[in-house]
DNA sequence: TCCACAAATGAGATCGATCTCAGAACACGA
DNA sequence: TCGTGTTCTGAGATCGATCTCATTTGTGGA
């Protein structure tokens, strides 16, 4: 082991002195992966020397020596600009985040989670990643016209959005299909005889609210049904919100016969201002939901919702990213994948 | 602005150029901050010439060189090694990081979260962090004898702990006071003349879960009651853990007349289960939870629950990193923060 | 006006790795 | 044994910033 009383890392130079090399070669042994077995017994010597000098130093290379030589840092990042209490509280994240480190599993990439909580934090964000820290970001979670993606771009930096950009931002980005996804959940409470259908959308600052939204009133349309402004009150994902939303609906249309609810969350609130106002779901008001969270099967009655792949979101996204890395292609590209109804009681099953 | 044609960032040599002085005094205008005021005319023309330059120019510096050359990075890591269901489920966590950037908020410092998810991620993680890409790492619900810390100071690198790190590691920690909670709350059991006082602890191999254990115990042998086995079950700090324990202690001890519960996850289950057996809380039984979540006061009856100060453990944690990157001081602190018992009517008001 | 001293500047070294390129060592067939 | 072609190796350049130190420029007092 090397001495105590050395302060400062071993470097590569030290690594090949003591192996009797040059840096070159200690370089070459270190860090090229080389399909064994085809090299002269010369080589296959220095390499061991090499190898056991860098082990008895405990040679770890300086990343950042590497990194301004090679223009690669081995790092992306993922930012989500929400505060920590909903960062820590959205059910969404942890199973993007899961389908993003399956597919970085089988890389050498380690993803840095970057959560801007002030305006100042995105300032400095967008200077970390502009200034060489990573070699690529996914960005989740991004709120009305937020300029990040543009601003990366003209850096260019690959950058792959989770969801549907700010308008306008030629960026790579993956989304699930949220407009679908409404329109079967609103066909499916028309088909089910519904006629006064309402909606409790998401804050409307959000692509997804508002392409759910979008649905909702499309399938109406397409049923050759009226949208009216007292049917549809927006909450904000959480199921306080949903509960509010609720009793506005009541109090405006206390007719109406079915909801659709833009978040599992918010319908698990629907119905309980709804079993407490004394309406039978799905007799006298039928649900549907979206996301189909867990706890979709356990509400009373069990809740009718829309299934969106969330890994595999998560997962395509950095498909997305690694091969602009890997190309250094800026072209823009988009997947959106399908979503799909979940039909239990809430809905009249 | 700069050519849209030139594919590389440009680089303080450019600016240097652009601006007709040398890259040391271009270095100089861009990095010093200096008090204003005290320079000539001719050095305040060459520092107005340099930045407009690097403003024309659209300049970032490079981190990557920057830091090669200082050895800083101006940026600390957060690990928290925990499956991405449980990091983004735990209540906890949003409140330590709100602390933690709390006082970065003030610095230059960037905040990044690296959360392992597999064996090889900790490997990959460790060198990341040995490797030079941050100053300095805080680390959150280590369990058992994780190396971790004990790599990190092998390698010099500056890193605090949240909670009581592995035994016999020389690290720097903040912690609350998990002893003096537990005892506080057990002593208030027996003060309100409980005489079978059980316990659901959390999982064993988690330094905070012993040492509520151990106070429970402490306060039991203090106050002259024997500590016996059946009286004592653990959960895995969730709300079904808690259930089940509470099952497996009233099966073992029917006639128990109190529990702590080290978590108020585990207590709201425990209630639960306590009152689907018809066991009245607390004229039967009384309950004192830990943690003082946001909810203990809305269960039925009112959870009495130790409160501990997570947001200052998360700044205190920040201010002991920043303390030994500033000083360069190796040697170990731990600051132990007081807890609180915050009596509700679970425990008989 | 001249001199001493302080302030500002620039040339070049440096951080620690990788890459290029020319030369050395080796394997193999004649 | 020798020549040829391939494989290895090492010297030195390089990435983009900061730092050192000698030199230039400018200031203020005599």
């Amino acid at each position: 082991m090397r001495s105590i009383l050395s302060s400062s890392p071993p470097t590569l130079k030290e690594v090949a002195r003591a192996a009797g090399v040059s840096r070159a070669t200690a370089s070459r042994v270190l860090s090229e992966t080389r399909p064994p077995g085809d090299l002269t017994r010369r080589a296959a010597e220095t390499r061991r020397a090499v190898e056991r000098a860098a082990r008895s130093l405990g040679y770890i290379p300086n990343r950042t020596a590497r990194s301004l030589r090679t223009g690669r840092t081995n790092s992306i990042a993922l930012v989500i600009p929400e505060p920590a209490i909903r960062l820590f509280g959205d059910p969404l994240f942890p199973r993007v985040v899961r389908g993003i480190t399956e597919v970085l599993a089988a890389s050498e990439l380690q993803l840095v989670l970057l959560a801007p909580q002030t305006r100042a934090d995105e300032d400095r964000l967008e200077h970390y990643l502009t200034s060489g820290h990573v070699d690529g970001a996914l960005l989740l979670s991004l709120h009305g016209d937020d300029p990040l993606p543009g601003r990366l771009a003209e850096h260019g930096l690959p950058a792959v959005v989770g969801g549907r950009p700010p308008a306008g931002s030629r960026v790579s980005y993956a989304d699930v299909d949220n407009v679908g996804g409404a329109v079967a959940a609103t066909q499916h409470l028309c088909a089910r005889g519904r006629r006064r259908i309402a909606t409790i959308s998401g804050p409307l600052d959000m692509p997804a609210a508002r392409d759910r939204l979008d649905g909702y009133r499309q399938a109406l349309r397409a049923a050759g049904m009226r949208v009216s402004q007292p049917l549809m009150e927006s909450g904000d994902f959480s199921r306080d919100g949903g509960e509010r939303a609720m009793r506005v609906l009541l109090e405006r249309e206390p007719r109406l016969d079915a909801v659709f609810v833009a978040s599992d969350l918010m319908a698990a609130g629907a119905l309980q201002v709804l079993s407490e106002r004394g309406r039978a779901v799905p007799a006298d008001v039928a649900v549907v939901g979206f996301d189909d969270s867990p706890f979709a099967a356990s509400t009373i009655p069990p809740l009718s919702s829309v299934m969106q792949p969330i890994e595999e979101l998560g997962r395509e996204m950095t498909r997305l990213l690694l091969a602009a890395i890997a190309t250094r292609d800026r072209v823009p590209r988009r997947v959106v994948l399908a979503t799909d109804l979940v039909v239990r009681a809430s809905s009249g099953g």
